[in-house]
DNA sequence: TAGATTGTTAATCGATTAACAATC
DNA sequence: TAGATTGTTAATCGATTAACAATC
Protein backbone atom coordinates (compact mmCIF):
# COMPACT_ATOMS: atom_id res chain seq x y z
CA UNK A 1 0.00 0.00 0.00
CA UNK A 2 2.99 2.47 1.10
CA UNK A 3 5.61 2.99 -1.40
CA UNK A 4 8.19 4.37 0.76
CA UNK A 5 10.05 1.34 2.07
CA UNK A 6 10.14 0.14 -1.41
CA UNK A 7 13.65 -0.63 -0.92
CA UNK A 8 13.92 -2.12 2.16
CA UNK A 9 16.11 -4.99 2.01
CA UNK A 10 15.34 -7.81 3.85
CA UNK A 11 17.67 -8.88 6.55
CA UNK A 12 17.95 -12.76 4.94
CA UNK A 13 19.32 -11.40 1.98
CA UNK A 14 21.68 -9.40 3.82
CA UNK A 15 22.70 -12.40 5.71
CA UNK A 16 22.98 -14.29 2.57
CA UNK A 17 25.79 -11.81 1.45
CA UNK A 18 28.80 -12.45 3.11
CA UNK A 19 28.09 -16.42 2.54
CA UNK A 20 28.01 -15.70 -1.33
CA UNK A 21 31.52 -13.34 -0.83
CA UNK A 22 33.26 -16.01 0.56
CA UNK A 23 32.41 -18.33 -1.69
CA UNK A 24 33.36 -16.19 -4.67
CA UNK A 25 36.38 -15.07 -3.06
CA UNK A 26 37.30 -18.85 -2.71
CA UNK A 27 36.35 -19.34 -6.58
CA UNK A 28 38.29 -16.44 -7.44
CA UNK A 29 41.37 -18.02 -5.65
CA UNK A 30 40.68 -21.22 -7.82
CA UNK A 31 41.24 -18.96 -10.86
CA UNK A 32 37.51 -19.19 -12.73
CA UNK A 33 36.18 -16.30 -14.47
CA UNK A 34 32.26 -16.80 -14.19
CA UNK A 35 30.05 -18.79 -12.08
CA UNK A 36 26.67 -19.09 -12.55
CA UNK A 37 23.65 -19.07 -10.01
CA UNK A 38 23.16 -22.57 -10.38
CA UNK A 39 26.82 -23.18 -9.40
CA UNK A 40 26.82 -20.58 -6.68
CA UNK A 41 23.53 -22.36 -5.43
CA UNK A 42 25.51 -25.96 -5.34
CA UNK A 43 28.06 -24.37 -3.51
CA UNK A 44 26.21 -22.50 -0.54
CA UNK A 45 22.87 -24.89 -0.72
CA UNK A 46 21.20 -22.53 -1.67
CA UNK A 47 18.03 -22.12 -4.24
CA UNK A 48 19.77 -20.60 -7.45
CA UNK A 49 16.43 -18.60 -7.61
CA UNK A 50 16.88 -17.25 -4.34
CA UNK A 51 20.31 -15.68 -5.29
CA UNK A 52 19.38 -14.29 -8.37
CA UNK A 53 16.21 -12.25 -6.84
CA UNK A 54 19.22 -11.25 -4.05
CA UNK A 55 21.32 -10.22 -6.52
CA UNK A 56 18.66 -8.30 -8.46
CA UNK A 57 17.40 -6.49 -4.66
CA UNK A 58 21.05 -4.04 -5.60
CA UNK A 59 20.95 -4.18 -9.88
CA UNK A 60 21.48 -6.64 -12.50
CA UNK A 61 25.24 -8.00 -12.45
CA UNK A 62 24.75 -11.19 -14.63
CA UNK A 63 24.88 -11.89 -18.05
CA UNK A 64 21.92 -13.67 -19.61
CA UNK A 65 23.06 -17.40 -20.93
CA UNK A 66 26.74 -16.47 -19.30
CA UNK A 67 26.65 -16.39 -15.74
CA UNK A 68 28.05 -13.77 -13.58
CA UNK A 69 31.88 -12.41 -13.91
CA UNK A 70 33.70 -13.04 -10.66
CA UNK A 71 35.32 -10.13 -10.10
CA UNK A 72 32.64 -8.00 -11.06
CA UNK A 73 30.02 -9.41 -8.53
CA UNK A 74 32.49 -9.65 -5.21
CA UNK A 75 33.32 -5.55 -6.24
CA UNK A 76 29.71 -5.15 -5.92
CA UNK A 77 28.91 -7.50 -3.50
CA UNK A 78 31.53 -5.72 -1.22
CA UNK A 79 30.11 -2.38 -2.16
CA UNK A 80 26.95 -3.16 -1.16
CA UNK A 81 28.64 -4.76 2.57
CA UNK A 82 30.26 -1.43 3.14
CA UNK A 83 33.34 -3.80 2.85
CA UNK A 84 35.32 -1.95 -0.17
CA UNK A 85 37.50 -0.59 2.02
CA UNK A 86 39.71 -1.26 5.28
CA UNK A 87 37.87 -1.37 8.46
CA UNK A 88 39.64 -0.76 11.93
CA UNK A 89 38.53 -2.60 14.91
CA UNK A 90 39.40 -3.33 18.39
CA UNK A 91 39.66 -6.37 20.60
CA UNK A 92 39.58 -6.19 24.20
CA UNK A 93 40.73 -9.80 26.09
CA UNK A 94 44.30 -11.07 25.32
CA UNK A 95 43.74 -14.40 26.03
CA UNK A 96 43.29 -17.51 23.98
CA UNK A 97 39.76 -15.94 22.50
CA UNK A 98 40.94 -12.22 21.48
CA UNK A 99 44.44 -13.82 20.49
CA UNK A 100 42.75 -16.33 18.33
CA UNK A 101 40.72 -13.84 16.78
CA UNK A 102 44.11 -11.14 16.02
CA UNK A 103 45.52 -13.70 14.27
CA UNK A 104 42.26 -15.04 12.35
CA UNK A 105 43.76 -15.01 8.56
CA UNK A 106 39.90 -14.20 7.50
CA UNK A 107 39.82 -11.17 8.85
CA UNK A 108 42.52 -9.60 6.91
CA UNK A 109 41.44 -11.05 3.67
CA UNK A 110 37.80 -9.12 4.24
CA UNK A 111 39.24 -5.86 4.96
CA UNK A 112 39.62 -5.80 8.78
CA UNK A 113 42.59 -4.64 10.72
CA UNK A 114 42.82 -5.21 14.45
CA UNK A 115 43.83 -1.71 15.71
CA UNK A 116 44.28 -2.52 18.98
CA UNK A 117 44.32 -5.26 21.88
CA UNK A 118 43.32 -4.43 25.40
CA UNK A 119 43.42 -6.05 28.49
CA UNK A 120 43.59 -5.09 32.01
CA UNK A 121 45.92 -8.06 33.47
CA UNK A 122 49.47 -6.31 34.13
CA UNK A 123 50.89 -9.63 32.96
CA UNK A 124 49.44 -9.23 29.86
CA UNK A 125 49.89 -5.59 28.54
CA UNK A 126 53.05 -5.10 26.93
CA UNK A 127 53.22 -8.80 25.28
CA UNK A 128 53.21 -9.11 22.20
CA UNK A 129 49.91 -10.76 19.81
CA UNK A 130 51.66 -11.35 16.83
CA UNK A 131 53.42 -7.97 15.79
CA UNK A 132 51.10 -6.04 18.06
CA UNK A 133 51.56 -4.78 21.72
CA UNK A 134 48.65 -5.42 24.30
CA UNK A 135 47.66 -2.09 25.43
CA UNK A 136 46.37 -0.83 28.81
CA UNK A 137 42.21 -1.52 29.08
CA UNK A 138 42.12 2.05 30.26
CA UNK A 139 43.75 3.62 26.87
CA UNK A 140 40.91 2.37 24.87
CA UNK A 141 38.20 4.96 25.17
CA UNK A 142 40.86 7.06 24.27
CA UNK A 143 41.87 5.36 21.21
CA UNK A 144 38.53 4.63 20.13
CA UNK A 145 37.47 8.95 20.20
CA UNK A 146 40.81 9.75 18.71
CA UNK A 147 41.06 7.62 15.65
CA UNK A 148 37.20 6.85 15.13
CA UNK A 149 36.60 3.30 15.69
CA UNK A 150 33.43 2.00 15.38
CA UNK A 151 33.64 -1.82 15.73
CA UNK A 152 34.74 -3.58 18.64
CA UNK A 153 34.76 -7.16 19.36
CA UNK A 154 34.38 -8.59 23.03
CA UNK A 155 36.71 -11.56 24.00
CA UNK A 156 37.40 -11.41 28.11
CA UNK A 157 35.47 -13.63 30.72
CA UNK A 158 31.68 -13.36 31.20
CA UNK A 159 32.08 -11.67 34.73
CA UNK A 160 33.87 -9.06 32.74
CA UNK A 161 31.62 -8.75 29.58
CA UNK A 162 28.96 -5.83 30.41
CA UNK A 163 31.93 -3.95 31.86
CA UNK A 164 33.87 -4.16 28.89
CA UNK A 165 30.44 -3.75 26.78
CA UNK A 166 29.52 -0.33 28.42
CA UNK A 167 32.81 1.04 28.19
CA UNK A 168 32.98 0.17 24.32
CA UNK A 169 29.64 2.47 23.76
CA UNK A 170 30.64 5.11 25.96
CA UNK A 171 33.41 5.25 23.86
CA UNK A 172 31.16 5.55 20.37
CA UNK A 173 32.12 2.00 19.83
CA UNK A 174 28.85 1.11 17.19
CA UNK A 175 29.11 -2.69 16.67
CA UNK A 176 29.88 -5.40 18.73
CA UNK A 177 30.97 -8.99 18.49
CA UNK A 178 30.59 -10.27 21.77
CA UNK A 179 32.51 -13.52 22.23
CA UNK A 180 31.96 -13.90 25.93
CA UNK A 181 30.11 -17.01 27.49
CA UNK A 182 27.47 -14.03 28.90
CA UNK A 183 25.10 -11.87 27.17
CA UNK A 184 24.97 -8.04 27.29
CA UNK A 185 22.97 -5.44 26.49
CA UNK A 186 23.69 -2.37 24.91
CA UNK A 187 21.76 1.05 24.22
CA UNK A 188 19.81 1.58 21.21
CA UNK A 189 21.55 2.32 17.91
CA UNK A 190 24.40 -0.14 19.19
CA UNK A 191 24.38 -2.95 17.03
CA UNK A 192 25.44 -6.50 18.72
CA UNK A 193 26.04 -9.56 17.83
CA UNK A 194 26.14 -12.05 20.61
CA UNK A 195 27.86 -15.18 18.98
CA UNK A 196 28.30 -18.19 21.22
CA UNK A 197 29.85 -21.01 20.08
CA UNK A 198 27.51 -23.26 22.48
CA UNK A 199 23.97 -22.21 21.12
CA UNK A 200 25.19 -23.56 17.72
CA UNK A 201 25.64 -26.31 18.95
CA UNK A 202 22.79 -26.69 20.98
CA UNK A 203 20.76 -26.25 17.88
CA UNK A 204 22.29 -28.69 16.37
CA UNK A 205 21.86 -31.48 18.98
CA UNK A 206 18.36 -31.09 18.30
CA UNK A 207 18.75 -32.04 14.66
CA UNK A 208 21.22 -34.76 15.92
CA UNK A 209 19.08 -36.47 18.84
CA UNK A 210 16.30 -37.02 15.77
CA UNK A 211 18.78 -38.38 13.01
CA UNK A 212 16.83 -35.95 10.46
CA UNK A 213 19.29 -34.63 7.20
CA UNK A 214 19.35 -30.73 7.24
CA UNK A 215 20.66 -28.49 5.19
CA UNK A 216 24.57 -27.18 5.85
CA UNK A 217 24.28 -24.10 7.95
CA UNK B 1 -3.06 -31.26 2.66
CA UNK B 2 -0.91 -33.80 4.39
CA UNK B 3 -1.04 -34.73 7.85
CA UNK B 4 2.01 -36.55 7.76
CA UNK B 5 4.22 -33.63 8.63
CA UNK B 6 2.03 -32.12 10.83
CA UNK B 7 4.45 -32.06 13.89
CA UNK B 8 7.30 -31.21 11.87
CA UNK B 9 8.73 -28.10 13.69
CA UNK B 10 10.46 -25.05 11.59
CA UNK B 11 14.00 -24.12 11.76
CA UNK B 12 13.25 -20.77 13.03
CA UNK B 13 11.92 -22.29 16.50
CA UNK B 14 15.07 -24.67 16.95
CA UNK B 15 17.42 -21.86 16.30
CA UNK B 16 15.39 -19.80 19.49
CA UNK B 17 15.64 -22.49 21.95
CA UNK B 18 19.05 -22.06 22.72
CA UNK B 19 18.81 -18.61 23.04
CA UNK B 20 15.55 -18.66 25.37
CA UNK B 21 17.64 -21.33 27.37
CA UNK B 22 20.52 -19.02 28.17
CA UNK B 23 18.32 -16.42 29.15
CA UNK B 24 16.42 -19.07 31.07
CA UNK B 25 19.65 -20.11 33.06
CA UNK B 26 20.57 -16.88 33.63
CA UNK B 27 17.42 -15.87 35.21
CA UNK B 28 17.58 -18.73 37.69
CA UNK B 29 21.23 -18.06 38.57
CA UNK B 30 19.48 -14.74 39.35
CA UNK B 31 16.79 -15.95 41.49
CA UNK B 32 13.92 -15.88 39.94
CA UNK B 33 11.30 -18.77 39.87
CA UNK B 34 8.76 -17.73 37.06
CA UNK B 35 8.83 -15.39 34.06
CA UNK B 36 6.29 -14.14 31.15
CA UNK B 37 6.53 -14.57 27.95
CA UNK B 38 6.24 -10.73 27.97
CA UNK B 39 9.60 -11.08 30.31
CA UNK B 40 11.11 -13.04 28.16
CA UNK B 41 10.49 -11.19 25.19
CA UNK B 42 12.46 -8.18 26.21
CA UNK B 43 15.26 -10.07 27.17
CA UNK B 44 15.60 -11.93 23.86
CA UNK B 45 14.29 -9.39 21.41
CA UNK B 46 11.58 -11.56 20.48
CA UNK B 47 7.68 -11.16 20.10
CA UNK B 48 5.96 -12.65 23.36
CA UNK B 49 3.36 -14.04 20.94
CA UNK B 50 6.10 -15.93 18.96
CA UNK B 51 7.92 -17.15 22.43
CA UNK B 52 4.37 -18.70 23.40
CA UNK B 53 4.01 -19.98 19.81
CA UNK B 54 7.25 -21.50 19.71
CA UNK B 55 6.85 -23.10 22.85
CA UNK B 56 3.69 -24.96 22.41
CA UNK B 57 4.88 -26.85 19.35
CA UNK B 58 6.42 -29.27 22.36
CA UNK B 59 3.48 -28.98 24.64
CA UNK B 60 2.56 -26.36 27.26
CA UNK B 61 4.43 -25.38 30.02
CA UNK B 62 3.16 -22.51 31.26
CA UNK B 63 0.07 -21.15 33.97
CA UNK B 64 -2.06 -18.82 32.56
CA UNK B 65 -2.28 -16.00 34.84
CA UNK B 66 1.24 -16.84 36.26
CA UNK B 67 3.77 -17.30 33.57
CA UNK B 68 6.62 -19.89 33.38
CA UNK B 69 8.36 -21.60 36.57
CA UNK B 70 11.77 -21.46 35.41
CA UNK B 71 13.30 -24.49 35.97
CA UNK B 72 10.89 -26.61 34.47
CA UNK B 73 10.67 -24.36 31.33
CA UNK B 74 14.74 -25.16 31.67
CA UNK B 75 14.34 -28.78 31.82
CA UNK B 76 11.70 -29.00 29.17
CA UNK B 77 13.75 -27.13 26.45
CA UNK B 78 17.02 -29.21 27.83
CA UNK B 79 14.91 -32.30 26.65
CA UNK B 80 13.98 -31.13 23.45
CA UNK B 81 17.26 -30.05 22.48
CA UNK B 82 18.52 -33.19 23.77
CA UNK B 83 20.93 -31.65 26.26
CA UNK B 84 19.26 -32.97 29.26
CA UNK B 85 22.50 -35.32 29.33
CA UNK B 86 26.31 -34.89 29.00
CA UNK B 87 27.79 -34.99 25.32
CA UNK B 88 31.46 -35.33 24.50
CA UNK B 89 33.26 -33.49 21.52
CA UNK B 90 36.56 -34.11 20.22
CA UNK B 91 38.36 -30.72 19.42
CA UNK B 92 40.98 -30.72 16.61
CA UNK B 93 43.57 -27.88 17.09
CA UNK B 94 45.61 -26.93 19.93
CA UNK B 95 46.64 -23.44 18.95
CA UNK B 96 44.61 -20.45 20.56
CA UNK B 97 41.45 -21.08 19.15
CA UNK B 98 41.62 -24.42 19.53
CA UNK B 99 42.08 -23.49 23.84
CA UNK B 100 39.76 -21.01 23.57
CA UNK B 101 37.24 -23.23 22.66
CA UNK B 102 38.41 -25.92 25.40
CA UNK B 103 38.52 -23.37 28.63
CA UNK B 104 35.19 -22.11 27.04
CA UNK B 105 33.37 -21.53 30.67
CA UNK B 106 29.69 -21.89 28.62
CA UNK B 107 30.56 -25.31 27.28
CA UNK B 108 30.44 -27.27 30.87
CA UNK B 109 27.13 -25.50 31.77
CA UNK B 110 25.17 -26.52 29.06
CA UNK B 111 26.61 -30.31 29.19
CA UNK B 112 29.46 -30.41 27.04
CA UNK B 113 32.30 -32.29 27.81
CA UNK B 114 35.63 -31.81 25.93
CA UNK B 115 36.62 -35.62 25.51
CA UNK B 116 40.02 -34.42 23.60
CA UNK B 117 41.89 -32.32 22.08
CA UNK B 118 44.54 -33.00 19.13
CA UNK B 119 46.76 -31.49 17.05
CA UNK B 120 49.72 -33.04 14.50
CA UNK B 121 52.28 -30.60 16.19
CA UNK B 122 55.10 -32.23 17.35
CA UNK B 123 55.75 -28.70 19.64
CA UNK B 124 52.04 -29.20 20.87
CA UNK B 125 51.41 -32.79 21.74
CA UNK B 126 52.15 -33.56 25.15
CA UNK B 127 51.13 -29.99 26.26
CA UNK B 128 48.34 -29.26 28.52
CA UNK B 129 45.74 -26.99 28.02
CA UNK B 130 43.91 -27.03 31.46
CA UNK B 131 43.99 -30.07 32.84
CA UNK B 132 43.81 -31.62 29.23
CA UNK B 133 46.87 -33.56 27.65
CA UNK B 134 46.89 -32.47 23.68
CA UNK B 135 46.70 -35.88 21.71
CA UNK B 136 48.51 -36.80 18.41
CA UNK B 137 46.05 -36.61 16.09
CA UNK B 138 46.68 -40.18 14.60
CA UNK B 139 44.98 -41.64 17.34
CA UNK B 140 41.75 -39.00 16.41
CA UNK B 141 40.10 -41.75 14.57
CA UNK B 142 40.24 -44.80 16.66
CA UNK B 143 38.99 -42.59 19.86
CA UNK B 144 36.02 -41.06 18.30
CA UNK B 145 35.05 -44.94 17.51
CA UNK B 146 35.40 -46.70 20.40
CA UNK B 147 34.37 -43.72 22.94
CA UNK B 148 31.09 -43.28 20.02
CA UNK B 149 31.73 -39.18 19.71
CA UNK B 150 29.81 -37.55 17.47
CA UNK B 151 30.38 -34.12 18.13
CA UNK B 152 33.92 -32.00 16.42
CA UNK B 153 35.05 -29.05 16.44
CA UNK B 154 37.28 -27.86 13.77
CA UNK B 155 40.24 -25.35 15.32
CA UNK B 156 43.27 -25.75 13.03
CA UNK B 157 44.75 -23.15 9.88
CA UNK B 158 42.45 -23.20 6.88
CA UNK B 159 44.97 -24.74 4.92
CA UNK B 160 43.99 -27.88 6.93
CA UNK B 161 40.35 -27.54 7.34
CA UNK B 162 39.14 -30.10 4.74
CA UNK B 163 41.64 -32.82 5.96
CA UNK B 164 40.44 -32.76 9.44
CA UNK B 165 36.66 -32.69 8.34
CA UNK B 166 37.18 -35.46 5.87
CA UNK B 167 38.81 -37.72 8.69
CA UNK B 168 36.26 -37.04 11.47
CA UNK B 169 33.67 -38.04 9.27
CA UNK B 170 35.19 -41.27 8.01
CA UNK B 171 35.51 -41.47 12.06
CA UNK B 172 31.87 -41.11 12.40
CA UNK B 173 31.76 -37.69 13.67
CA UNK B 174 28.32 -36.60 12.93
CA UNK B 175 28.15 -32.73 13.78
CA UNK B 176 31.22 -30.65 12.75
CA UNK B 177 31.37 -26.84 13.92
CA UNK B 178 33.94 -25.42 11.56
CA UNK B 179 35.85 -22.36 13.43
CA UNK B 180 38.41 -22.14 10.31
CA UNK B 181 38.51 -19.28 7.82
CA UNK B 182 37.95 -21.35 5.04
CA UNK B 183 34.58 -23.47 3.91
CA UNK B 184 34.85 -27.48 4.26
CA UNK B 185 32.39 -29.76 2.44
CA UNK B 186 30.74 -33.13 4.30
CA UNK B 187 29.03 -35.89 2.95
CA UNK B 188 25.17 -36.25 3.03
CA UNK B 189 24.29 -37.01 6.70
CA UNK B 190 26.88 -35.06 8.51
CA UNK B 191 25.71 -31.79 10.02
CA UNK B 192 28.44 -28.50 9.50
CA UNK B 193 28.34 -25.21 10.92
CA UNK B 194 30.59 -23.44 9.38
CA UNK B 195 30.73 -20.30 11.73
CA UNK B 196 33.13 -17.47 10.64
CA UNK B 197 33.40 -14.78 12.65
CA UNK B 198 33.98 -12.55 9.91
CA UNK B 199 30.80 -13.39 8.03
CA UNK B 200 29.10 -11.84 10.78
CA UNK B 201 30.75 -8.73 10.88
CA UNK B 202 30.69 -8.12 6.94
CA UNK B 203 26.81 -8.78 7.81
CA UNK B 204 26.67 -5.80 10.57
CA UNK B 205 28.62 -3.89 8.35
CA UNK B 206 25.72 -3.31 6.03
CA UNK B 207 23.89 -2.03 8.42
CA UNK B 208 26.66 0.36 9.89
CA UNK B 209 27.20 1.87 6.61
CA UNK B 210 23.17 2.92 6.41
CA UNK B 211 22.98 3.83 10.00
CA UNK B 212 19.66 1.35 10.55
CA UNK B 213 18.39 0.72 13.75
CA UNK B 214 18.40 -3.02 13.75
CA UNK B 215 17.60 -5.42 16.66
CA UNK B 216 19.93 -7.19 18.25
CA UNK B 217 20.98 -11.05 17.45
C1' DT C 1 -13.90 -11.69 41.95
C1' DA C 2 -10.51 -8.95 39.16
C1' DG C 3 -6.19 -9.07 36.96
C1' DA C 4 -2.88 -11.37 34.51
C1' DT C 5 -1.05 -14.30 31.21
C1' DT C 6 -1.20 -18.41 28.70
C1' DG C 7 -2.55 -21.31 24.60
C1' DT C 8 -4.48 -21.02 20.13
C1' DT C 9 -6.82 -19.30 16.20
C1' DA C 10 -6.97 -16.61 12.29
C1' DA C 11 -4.94 -12.76 9.62
C1' DT C 12 -0.95 -10.75 7.98
C1' DC C 13 3.16 -10.47 6.30
C1' DG C 14 7.21 -11.63 3.92
C1' DA C 15 10.31 -14.76 2.04
C1' DT C 16 11.09 -18.69 -1.07
C1' DT C 17 10.48 -20.93 -5.29
C1' DA C 18 8.88 -22.24 -9.94
C1' DA C 19 8.37 -20.74 -14.27
C1' DC C 20 9.38 -18.26 -18.28
C1' DA C 21 10.24 -14.40 -21.31
C1' DA C 22 14.29 -11.72 -22.31
C1' DT C 23 18.69 -11.89 -24.10
C1' DC C 24 23.55 -13.05 -24.16
C1' DT D 1 20.68 -20.14 -34.90
C1' DA D 2 20.53 -23.07 -30.67
C1' DG D 3 21.69 -23.33 -25.98
C1' DA D 4 22.24 -21.31 -21.73
C1' DT D 5 21.24 -18.49 -18.03
C1' DT D 6 19.70 -14.27 -16.29
C1' DG D 7 16.06 -11.04 -14.46
C1' DT D 8 11.40 -10.91 -13.00
C1' DT D 9 6.75 -12.17 -12.29
C1' DA D 10 3.41 -14.69 -10.02
C1' DA D 11 2.28 -18.60 -6.94
C1' DT D 12 3.41 -20.93 -2.95
C1' DC D 13 4.77 -21.56 1.24
C1' DG D 14 5.70 -20.72 5.92
C1' DA D 15 6.60 -17.85 9.66
C1' DT D 16 5.17 -13.88 12.47
C1' DT D 17 1.87 -11.41 14.85
C1' DA D 18 -2.51 -9.69 16.74
C1' DA D 19 -6.29 -10.88 19.11
C1' DC D 20 -8.95 -13.22 22.37
C1' DA D 21 -11.09 -16.97 24.84
C1' DA D 22 -9.55 -20.01 28.45
C1' DT D 23 -8.06 -20.19 32.96
C1' DC D 24 -4.80 -19.58 36.68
Amino acid sequence: MTSIDKDRIPEGVIERLPLYLSVLIQLRQDGCYTVSSARLGELTDINPAQIRRDLTHFGSFGKRGVGYEIVILVDKIQAILGSDHTHRIIIVGAGNLGSAVASYSGLRARGFVVAAIFDNDPEKIGTRIGEMLVKDMFQMERMVREQEITIGVIAVPPEAAQLVADAMCSAGIRVILNYSASMVRVPEGVMLHNTDPVRELLHTLYYLSRTQNVATV
